[in-house]
DNA sequence: TATGAATGAGAATTCATTCAT
DNA sequence: TATGAATGAATTCTCATTCAT
């Protein structure tokens, strides 16, 4: 088989330009961002970008959106429907916590500031996240109705575990945060079931 | 002494400017917010931001320190001492929805990203931040003592508050979400402490 | 006589503009100089400067052009038509030296980049300075007619005088040249006269 | 190979852009030439100027800098040691006044005012002018010691060639003096050895 | 297809000058 | 008359994008 030289590089300079992108708009956010530098990170020419995109705001719209698509599925668990809600969260904050120590430059870009976002990207994100939301409230509802929580309002859980996810992110990407996984998402999940209440 | 048709407009250009600083920057991010709509906001010339503040950068910083006092101001309650926690948190989600509704604008800077801060602000507002949490971990510790809640790590607690309240800001800010501040408040607050354990 | 409590300072303001415009001027040059430094040196409000002088360049002019009747008028001589043309010389040559030790920051402007003057300043300049030299040259002339000197060209003298002037001001005004000024005029002096012939 | 149409146009980019410096600078001086016209003189893009120079300051200095390399470059003579004083203040004043009206955009920065030079500048140009007159006096010494000239200070020679050459530029490239350049050499060279003493 | 030199629209900032007090 | 806060024209420099090779 004659790849020739190029070697493995070749695995979609597309791809390669996206994964520079990542890197170094997650270094320097959109606007201190540099065409040349992502050009530079990805090993290619200013003018190539071009050929693959037609402008910065289009690279770095797909970069995000690709992003969050591999985070996304990064939350997925694969038998869903024979899980409690308990495990679901406590997957759902394992998966978190692994995602954001193993991706720090990703979920730089995942979790950040939208203020360049175009109305399409706009839609698509907000779409994706509130499926995401409407089905785990959904579930919510499933488990009052099987009893395996009290009743109480989905729309709630739903914040105060999307909020959990984001307040996360900062301590152990940011201040790289050194915790069991494991240890951290079952405490976690305690806390949300259990709540403050005395014993 | 007359001073007549001045009435408010003179309370003071810097703060004019300021007030200016908040909705542009608020409006467009601190790259694609232009010195001249600034400016024109203030209802003044462009150079006589100049006479106020060396630099764009100057401007936004002293604008966010400003408008992070305000909001933290706001969570401040009187006679914390003699409240239980449960009391405190109920309070402290009640101010922050309240002043989420009443300062769009402002709470758009208060809660974003942070890229261009310097680090001195950077010092600054992690202190601050850094602070507060210390003292609401305290305050939770205090709680298990005397058996108001139970035996949780009070980190996790900190964490899952601050994570609600980041939470809570898009839906009220951007979506314009429609609560009873008071209701919504006793809400979180019960989620918070009564967890989803089925009763 | 009620002079007030503005004391000796009151020696006319439009004096002290000027004097300030020396040293700012000397100190920065045209471009680099400021209105609001020459302001401050001179004691008085900004807007004041504009009461005494309509412009920047204005003000530039008047005080080069002061500063250049200042310097000629020191390097007048009382009895000039008894002296010989050597002693001539030899006053000018001292006038010169004594003149750049004691107006440093003047003579910084008389002998300067005069890219920044109009017309009409160059021409008053050009004038001056013409007719220092024509004088100049007729009183070569008057030498060599009576035999002082030989016949030479009293362009090429006057050339030479003036030149040997520009020369001195830098090491004297810049390097602060330590000579005994009295010294230094007669060697310059015997140097024109006796040539580099040897004896 | 064919080069065809684009003849001399592509002799360095950079060279353009400092020649086009060259006549900008010298047409209104360091603060008054825009960045525009020079780029307009040299045929090409604003932004263009930036790819060869980091800024107006930069690319003024480096043009100064080549400027008086050129200048220095004329003065040189091949085989200086087997010449007589006198021969070679001949050839530097014919050679002086050549350049000069051969070179009136060029000399007119060479011979200028240098506010804004920066130290490093300084240094060298400083560095380059001292080192010169050095070696003129120590060329005037050994004429000393081998008799062909009477015992003078070499630093008033030094003073009085210099100043010379300083004085010539004006009349020369600004009144456009027309004289020969030999025979101005020649009287010059005859003035300064012969001095004005009375046959 | 890949490149990078060339471009110029656009933004921050400066400072002489004005003018209400 | 004296002032200095306010102004905006004017200038440098940046960087996404183009296009000839």
């Amino acid at each position: 088989m004659a790849r020739g030289y190029e070697g493995e590089e070749k695995r979609d300079k597309r791809q390669m330009i996206l994964d520079a992108a990542v890197k170094v708009f997650s270094r320097h956010g959109y606007h201190e961002a540099r065409m040349e530098e992502i050009a530079a990170e990805a090993g290619i020419g200013k003018g190539t970008i071009y050929e693959y995109f037609t402008s910065k705001l289009e690279l770095f719209q797909e970069m995000l959106n690709k992003s969050r698509e591999v985070y996304y599925d990064s939350l997925e668990i694969d038998d869903k429907k024979k899980l409690s809600l308990r495990e679901k969260i406590y997957f759902l904050f394992l998966s978190h916590i692994q995602f954001c120590r193993e991706n720090k430059e990703l979920t730089r870009i995942v979790f950040w500031d939208t203020k360049i976002m175009d109305e399409e990207l706009k839609v698509w994100s907000y779409d994706k996240r509130k499926e995401k939301e409407k089905m785990f409230r959904e579930e919510v509802r499933e488990a009052i109705e099987r009893r395996e929580i009290r009743k109480v309002d989905p729309e709630l859980v739903s914040l105060n575990v999307s909020g959990l996810l984001s307040a996360l992110w900062a301590p152990i990407t940011l201040d790289g945060w050194d915790v069991d996984p494991e240890e951290l998402a079952e405490k976690l999940t305690d806390l949300i079931f259990a709540g403050l209440k005395p014993e």
